[in-house]
RNA sequence: GGUGGGGUUCCCGAGUGGCCAAAGGGAUCAGACUGUAAAUCUGACGCGAAAGCUUCGCUGGUUCGAAUCCAGCCCCCACCA
């Protein structure tokens, strides 16, 4: 795990060379097919020599969840496991991690249909509104809840609406899930966050060296994709979205493009910084990998 | 050289005598996170633990009191020459 631009991916690569192990991406954004460059993903050639699982198995038209993550993430990891190897997986998206290492309550898949009648509703009457009513079913969550969080306050309603049951009663039934492997977890930064932000904007630069522009453009494009998608919300992707829309220039573009992939990265050392059992490698580490595998074998998971 | 507009806290930008350490936005920092999570939301944001101290181009003045009024100076922009 790590924030984006710290190197994971090459490590992982590194790993698979010496170590019996096959590669499970963790990636809310490498799930969609036809988003290679502003996603930074593996290119084709690494795939190649370097295969990762849940990369591009969705369009980006298709929505994917944490909960559809961790279902498929535990099928892998069952195969790769039956196949004699070490699945390891790899990415930035802990919310993703966090659902595969602890579960989650059986709550109800997201509906279209009702999401976009909470919208509507929210939209001639706020989303304050939709908190107060919230409140009346579900007061513990509402209570919990911030009553300008749409994405939030819109979830714990559906539940209900969906379910006839709120979300704290789903929570109160929820089991202990742990992942059933033994695990060693290591988050991957470099030491100083200046670096990281200097990383992130060489990278986001390279980028649209690569055609970045022209990947979005290929999106746009198509005509049948919408500016609220999952995949189109995706940093950087959003912001060359809203540059071929013309509501940015494009020297704003990449200003903004860089500063949300900051922000991303922000929020994603925010969930290292409490994660539990953690083993700190440094990006800028050259022997990042062999350090890696000093732990491992410190664990007796490898010998050395 | 002339006329007009302008210089505000990291950036953009509001503020025209006290209610101003100064609206709002951005950036940054910190945090939250249970089926959208590369999402969404929250807090801090001149210095100081506080009392308080120092800011609104510079210098001086008017005033009980100035970012706001006056004078001079320095820069920037537009138009004229």
């Amino acid at each position: 795990m790590g924030p984006t631009a710290s190197g994971k991916t090459a490590l992982a690569c590194e790993l698979t060379k010496v170590l019996p192990c096959e590669l499970i991406s963790v990636d809310s954004a490498l799930v969609y097919k036809d988003m290679n460059i502003g996603t930074a993903k593996p290119t084709a050639e690494e795939l190649a020599e370097f295969p990762h699982k849940l990369i591009d198995i969705r369009d980006a038209s298709e929505p994917y969840s944490a909960a559809d993550f961790r279902e498929d993430a535990l099928k892998e990891m069952a195969a790769i496991t039956a196949r004699g190897n070490i699945p390891v997986l790899v990415g930035g998206t802990m919310l993703y991690f966090k659902f595969l290492l602890e579960g989650a309550a059986n709550l109800p898949q997201a509906d279209e249909a009702i999401r976009k009648q909470i919208e509507q509703d929210a939209q001639s009457h706020g989303w304050p509104h939709i908190h107060a009513k919230l409140a009346e079913v579900d007061p513990e969550s509402a209570q919990r809840l911030n009553p300008n969080d749409p994405q939030r306050v819109s979830r714990a309603y559906e539940v209900y609406l969906i379910s006839g049951k709120t979300l704290t009663e789903h929570w109160a039934e929820q089991q202990q899930q742990r992942i059933p492997y033994d695990v060693v977890q290591f988050a991957i930064a470099p030491r100083e966050r200046k670096t990281l932000h200097q990383r992130i904007a060489l990278r986001f630069n390279q980028m649209l060296e690569q055609g970045f522009v022209e990947e979005v453009r290929a999106l746009y494009a198509r005509g049948d994709l919408q500016s609220d998608l999952p995949a189109i919300r995706a940093v950087g992707y959003r912001q060359v979205w809203d540059y071929l829309d013309g509501k940015l220039s494009y020297d704003e573009m990449v200003e903004k493009g860089i500063a949300a992939t900051r922000q991303l990265a922000k929020r994603q050392i925010t969930w290292l910084r409490s994660w539990s059992d953690l083993n700190w490698l440094d990006s800028e580490d050259p022997k990042v990998a062999d350090s890696a595998l000093k732990i491992l074998e410190s664990k007796a998971i490898v010998v050395a």
